[in-house]
DNA sequence: ATTGTTCTCAACCGTTTGGTTGATAAAGAC
DNA sequence: GTCTTTATCAACCAAACGGTTGAGAACAAT
C-alpha cells in the first residue's frame, strides 16, 4: 500500500534535522559522516535519521560508506496528494464565492449547483 | 519559527485517519460528530486529531460546535519546502548530465560511464 | 430551569520515537 | 595479512503518540 507509504514519508520529514538532511542532499551527494558532522548529536543519532529516510524513499545509496543520495521522485507523491486537496478546497471557495455573488446580486438563486452545501449564514 | 510549524504539518499529516479527515474537509465541512462517524475509533481520538490538525494550521473552527473548515493556504509552506529541493536535487542531475556528455564527448574515455557521483561540488 | 446532545479534558496504557552508550561489522590504508 | 576509520547493531531511557474510558463543560431545545 502507498497509503503507508505517505505517511511513512511525511513522517520522515516531521523532523527538523530530517528536513535539513533532505536539504543538504539536495545541493550535494554526501557520506554518513559529513552528514552527521553539523549536528550536536552522536554518528549513530544521525545514521538512525538516515535509515528512518530511505525506510520512507527519499534517499538511497550503492554501499555502506558509499554516499548518500535524494531520491527526488518521492516528492513526487507527496505534491499529488497535496495538490489533489489543494485544488479541490480552493474549487469548494470558488463555488461559494460564486453562490455568495449571485445571492447578493440577484434574487433569482434557482439553480445552484453546489446545493448540498448549508446555506452560509 | 515557522520551521517548527512545518514539523507541526508534516507530522498531523503523517497520519492515515488525519488524512482522510483532510481530504473528507476538502469536499466539504462538518462537524466533529459527522467526521467521526466513519471511524471505528471514539469520538474522542477523532476529537484529538482535529486538535493536532488544527495545532498545525491546517483547519479551523469558528466555535465549539461549528463546522470544521480546511486551512487551504498551509498547503502552500509545503509546496514551496518541497518545490524548492525537488527543484534543486533536479538541476543537480542536469549538470551531472551535462557534466557526463562533455567528458564523453571530449577527451579520453575516462572509461567507466556509469560512474556518476561526486566530483560535483 | 431542566434536559439532551455534542464536544473536550484528564488520567491512564501500550507502542513508537529520538536520543544515548558500548560493542561489532565492514571497507580502506598500510 | 593487520590496523584504523566508518558506519551499524543492541540495549536502554525519557518523552510523545494514538488509543481507551469516565467525567465535565457548553450549547440548543423544551
Amino acid at each position: 500500500m502507498s497509503e503507508d507509504r505517505l505517511s511513512r514519508v511525511f513522517a520522515a520529514l516531521a523532523d527538523p534535522t530530517r528536513r535539513d538532511l533532505v536539504a543538504r542532499l539536495a545541493s550535494a551527494d554526501a557520506t554518513v559522516g559529513e552528514l552527521a558532522a553539523p549536528y550536536d548529536v552522536s554518528l549513530q543519532a544521525v545514521s538512525k535519521h538516515l535509515k528512518v529516510l530511505e525506510d520512507a524513499g527519499l534517499v538511497s545509496r550503492e554501499s555502506r560508506r558509499a554516499p548518500v543520495r535524494l531520491e527526488a521522485e518521492v516528492f513526487d507523491l507527496m505534491t499529488k496528494w497535496i495538490d489533489r486537496y489543494q485544488q479541490q478546497a480552493e474549487e469548494r471557495y470558488q463555488r461559494l464565492d460564486a453562490l455568495l455573488a449571485e445571492m447578493q446580486g440577484d434574487t433569482a438563486p434557482t439553480r445552484d449547483t453546489s446545493s448540498r452545501e448549508e446555506d452560509a449564514s
